[in-house]
DNA sequence: ACCTTATATGATTAAATGATCATATACTCA
DNA sequence: TGAGTATATGATCATTTAATCATATAAGGT
């Protein structure tokens, strides 16, 4: 059970960086950490401590398989609340489609972590 | 029509002092500022520089009266995401549950303001 | 064991934010 | 006009926050 209350996960997304991780994380279900660098062009430090963030409130879970660090949204806990403010966000910030757009475009061929395995053989 | 993203509006609810302002608005209608003030307990300064902000980003409106600004709620634009946002808030955080009971105690007879004409004539 | 890749985190810096005090503006009433 | 009330805002200070750089940990492949 995850401690956190209503204004910690307000605070969590009210940041852009992390409403962009939010948001294409909304569209793929499940992404390594590299990848969200790579769609996002943030650095590996910047995307690491916002994602620890997500953790801690309980936005994003994490499952983690040999070096990768899979993250997905957790839709159980606060779910009204982030699945509302994600759909009036995507109408507002174009930055959020512009991310989707470069996520859908990466698809198997462009990748950004080295040899995604996971992708031929289970992880 | 109001210029402001999401972000913005997550920003503003984000702080407690605000949200709990937004919170007494659903459910008193229409505040003074003198009256969230004495209800919130938190200074005049205070209470301006944040009922400010909550204008700007659109969430709440003012009407001017006399010497008095009466705060409402816009609930017109960004709706559900406020809406949804203090529902789950409310579950949550005692504070909120306080200020609501300290309202509805004030009542007509301990006033904040000096005698609130408003009550008893046409504004 | 060594090198590479993936992720996390300590330290630092710059910027944003919230609270407060003092003051300014504006309206009311005598 | 002068006193009192209501609200807004400039200036200041302490705290928080986000980004970055450097480094640490951990796992994989050779």
């Amino acid at each position: 059970m995850i401690e956190s209350t209503t204004i910690d996960v307000l605070k969590a997304l009210s940041d852009e960086t992390r409403l962009r991780i939010v948001n294409v994380l909304e569209e793929a279900d499940e992404l390594c950490a590299c990848q969200i660098e790579g769609v996002l062009e943030i650095t590996q430090s910047n995307a690491s401590r916002h994602l620890s963030r997500l953790r801690e409130t309980g936005i994003v879970s994490v499952r983690r398989s040999r070096q990768w660090a899979f993250f997905s949204l957790q839709k159980d806990d606060i779910p009204t609340v982030v699945a509302t403010i994600i759909s009036a966000a995507r109408r507002e910030i174009p930055q959020l489609t512009a991310d989707i757009e470069r996520l859908n475009q990466q698809g198997k061929n462009a990748f950004f972590c080295t040899i995604p395995s996971f992708m031929e053989e289970p992880v």
